[in-house]
RNA sequence: GGUGGCGUGGCCGAGUGGCUAGGCAGAGGCCUGCAAAGCCUCGUACGGCGGUUCGAAUCCGCCCGCCACCUCCA
C-alpha cells in the first residue's frame, strides 16, 4: 500500500507542499485564534475550521496530531497606534460598549472566550490539545523579549521595546512585503505610518513591549509596567507547547502580514532555526457578495445564526452552518449566502434521515449480502483523497452526498450486513468532515424528545389520521395546513406518517 | 503603487491536455386521496484574443474583470 501524501498550499513557498512532519506521522501545528472581545463571526470560524480539517485529515491517515490554538485575551492597542480611528484598545472599547455587563476587561475576555468555546463545540470542531491564553504566558513573553534584546534584535525607547526589522534580512519572506518597499513607498504608505514613537528607528519595526501604566491590562516587566506586543504571544506559545520548530502554522489570510511575518522574525531570531515549515492561510469570506462588516447589516456571528429563534437567533442547525462553510475550499474566495445555508440545511436533514434509517436497519439485522460496502469504500477513498489534496472540501462533500443518496435510495431494504457497512461509512465520514452527527448533546436540541411541540404535533397527527381513515380529506388537509404553519412538515408513507421540522433558513 | 488569489452551465462548485463530477433551482414522469418526502429522466458550460498540439476548460502569452492583503481584523 502506498503512503498517502497530504498536500497543502504553503504561503511561504507559493505552492502546494507535501506535509512532512518532523517526526513522521505526528503533525504538530498551531492555529491562530481570535481576540476575544466579542462573539466570533462566521469568518473567524471559516479559518478555525481549516485547522479542524487539517487535524481531522491527518488523523484519518493514521497520524497523531498535536493541535495548539490560542486565545488572545489582551487588547494590545493604545492611543499610540493609529490603526483604529479612535486609537482605543479593542478590549477597552468592548468593555465601554458592553457597559455594566462586565466588571472589568478580564471578565469580558473570560465571557467571550467561553462563548467561543461553546460555538467551537456546536460547530463540531475538534478540541485543540492545548488552548493557551496570552495572559497566562506573560513570563514567557517577557523572557522572549529579553532574549531578543540580548541578541541585539530589539531596542528600547521611552515608549517601549521594538523589534529591529533591519536585523532580520529575511523579513518579508512570507508576505512579499519587504522592508525596503515600505521605505521607498509613495504617499500611501507614509500616510499610514504617521505613528507614534519618534524613537522608532524604522517604520516597519514593531512593538515587542509597550510601556503603558494606564492600560487596563498591565504587567510588570524589566521595562516597567506595560503589556506585550501582539505578535510575540503566538511565537512564544507555539514554542512553549510544540517546540522551536513546528510543522505547520495556520490562520486567516489577513495574518500573513504583519502578524505571521513578525512571528517568523521573532522566533527565528531567538532560535536561529526556521520556525514553521508550512504556512496555511484561509481566505476571507464575503456575505451575499459583499465584504462582511459591522457597518452593514451583514455581520454574522455564529451565535446569531445558531441560537434558537426563541432567543433572537435564526435557529440554523449548527451542522448546516458547518457544512456551508465546507462547501467552498478554504483557499478560494467564499461567498456566504443564505441560499447555500438553506441547501446545506436540507443536506444535513437528509443525512440525519439516512443515519436513522441505517441505525434502524442495523437493529433489525435483516439477512442478505453487503451490497453497499464496496461502493461506499470507494466514496470514502474519494472523500479522503480530496481532503489530502489541499482540503478539497467541495469534492469530499460531493462524495458524501453521493453515498447518502445511494443509501436513501435503498431505503429500508438494507440488509444487516449492508447496514453495518453503511454505519461504518457514516462514522468514518463523520470523523473526516464532522457533518453527520453533532458532537455535543445541546447542539442537537431540536431532536429532543421532551420538545413541548412534539406532544401537540402527535395529537394533531392522530386526529388527521382519523380524518383520513374516514375519507374526510378536507379536515385532514386543514390539519396539515395548521401543522405547516407551525413549521412542521408531514410525510405520509405506506409505513405510516412521520413529521419533522421544516428547514427554515 | 506593491504582493497574492480567482474568473466553469440560471446559481453553487469539482475537474489541470482526449473518457466532458456533484449539488441547488427548473421541466417531465412514478408514487400519493391530494400534497410533502423519495425515486427515475432531462442540462454540453468553461472571461476575451492569440499561440502550442492530431486534440485545451486544462499548457504558454497578452488583455479584461473580480477579490484580498500591504493598517486593528479569521
Amino acid at each position: 500500500m502506498s503512503t498517502p501524501s497530504f498536500r497543502l498550499y504553503n504561503t511561504l513557498t507559493g505552492q502546494p507542499d507535501v506535509v512532512e512532519p518532523a517526526e513522521p506521522r505526528h503533525l504538530r501545528f498551531y492555529a491562530c485564534g481570535p481576540t476575544v472581545y466579542s462573539y466570533a463571526h462566521i469568518g473567524n470560524f471559516r479559518s478555525f475550521i481549516t485547522a479542524d480539517l487539517i487535524a481531522r485529515t491527518a488523523q484519518a491517515i493514521g497520524w497523531d496530531t498535536t493541535f495548539v490554538s490560542n486565545i488572545t485575551d489582551v487588547g494590545h492597542l493604545t492611543e499610540d497606534d493609529v490603526a483604529d480611528a479612535t486609537g482605543e484598545d479593542k478590549m477597552a472599547k468592548a468593555l465601554r460598549k458592553e457597559g455594566q455587563r462586565f466588571a472589568n476587561v478580564w471578565d469580558l475576555a473570560r465571557y467571550f472566550s467561553d462563548a467561543l468555546i461553546d460555538d467551537w463545540h456546536a460547530l463540531n470542531l475538534v478540541e485543540p490539545d492545548v488552548r493557551p491564553r496570552a495572559t497566562e504566558h506573560m513570563q514567557q513573553q517577557i523572557l522572549a523579549v529579553q532574549a531578543l534584546q540580548e541578541k541585539g534584535f530589539a531596542y528600547e525607547t521611552k515608549k517601549g521595546v521594538y523589534f529591529s526589522v533591519e536585523k532580520f534580512p529575511e523579513y518579508g519572506k512570507l508576505s512579499g512585503n519587504t522592508a525596503e518597499e515600505a521605505l521607498v513607498e509613495g504617499a500611501a504608505a507614509q500616510s499610514r505610518d504617521t505613528v507614534q514613537d519618534p524613537e522608532k528607528r524604522h517604520p516597519r519595526d514593531f512593538a515587542l513591549w509597550k510601556k503603558d501604566e494606564k492600560h487596563l491590562m498591565q504587567w510588570h516587566s524589566p521595562w516597567g509596567w506595560g503589556f506585550p506586543g501582539w505578535h510575540i504571544e503566538c511565537s512564544v506559545m507555539a514554542m512553549e507547547y510544540i517546540g522551536e520548530q513546528i510543522d505547520l502554522h495556520a490562520g486567516g489570510e489577513d495574518l500573513i502580514f504583519p502578524h505571521h511575518e513578525c512571528e517568523i522574525a521573532q522566533a527565528e531570531s531567538i532560535t536561529g532555526k526556521p520556525f514553521a515549515k508550512l504556512w496555511v492561510h484561509t481566505r476571507f469570506l464575503q456575505v451575499e457578495g459583499e465584504k462582511m462588516s459591522k457597518s452593514k447589516d451583514n455581520f454574522l456571528t455564529v451565535r446569531d445564526l445558531i441560537a434558537p429563534e426563541a432567543v433572537g437567533g435564526r435557529g440554523i442547525p449548527p451542522l448546516a452552518l458547518r457544512m456551508t462553510l465546507l462547501s467552498g475550499q478554504y483557499r478560494k474566495p467564499f461567498n456566504f449566502t443564505f441560499d447555500k445555508l438553506r441547501d446545506s440545511a436540507r443536506h444535513i436533514q437528509r443525512i440525519e434521515t439516512v443515519d436513522q434509517l441505517v441505525q434502524q436497519a442495523l437493529a433489525e439485522d435483516a439477512p442478505g449480502d453487503d451490497f453497499v460496502g464496496e461502493r461506499l469504500g470507494e466514496l470514502y477513498d474519494r472523500a479522503l483523497g480530496a481532503m489530502l489534496d489541499d482540503l478539497n472540501t467541495p469534492e469530499a462533500l460531493a462524495a458524501t452526498i453521493e453515498g447518502v443518496k445511494m443509501l436513501q435510495g435503498i431505503g429500508s431494504n438494507l440488509s444487516g450486513a449492508a447496514a453495518t457497512s453503511a454505519s461504518e461509512w457514516l462514522d468514518k465520514i463523520n470523523q473526516l468532515l464532522g457533518i453527520i452527527r453533532p458532537q455535543t448533546e445541546d447542539a442537537d436540541a431540536s431532536k429532543d424528545e421532551t420538545d413541548p411541540l412534539a406532544e401537540k404535533v402527535e395529537g394533531l397527527l392522530e386526529k388527521r389520521a382519523q380524518a383520513r381513515k374516514n375519507k374526510d380529506f378536507e379536515r385532514a388537509d386543514a390539519i396539515r395546513d395548521e401543522l405547516d404553519e407551525m413549521g412542521i412538515e408531514v410525510m405520509d408513507s405506506p409505513e405510516g406518517t412521520t413529521w419533522r421540522r421544516k428547514v427554515s433558513v
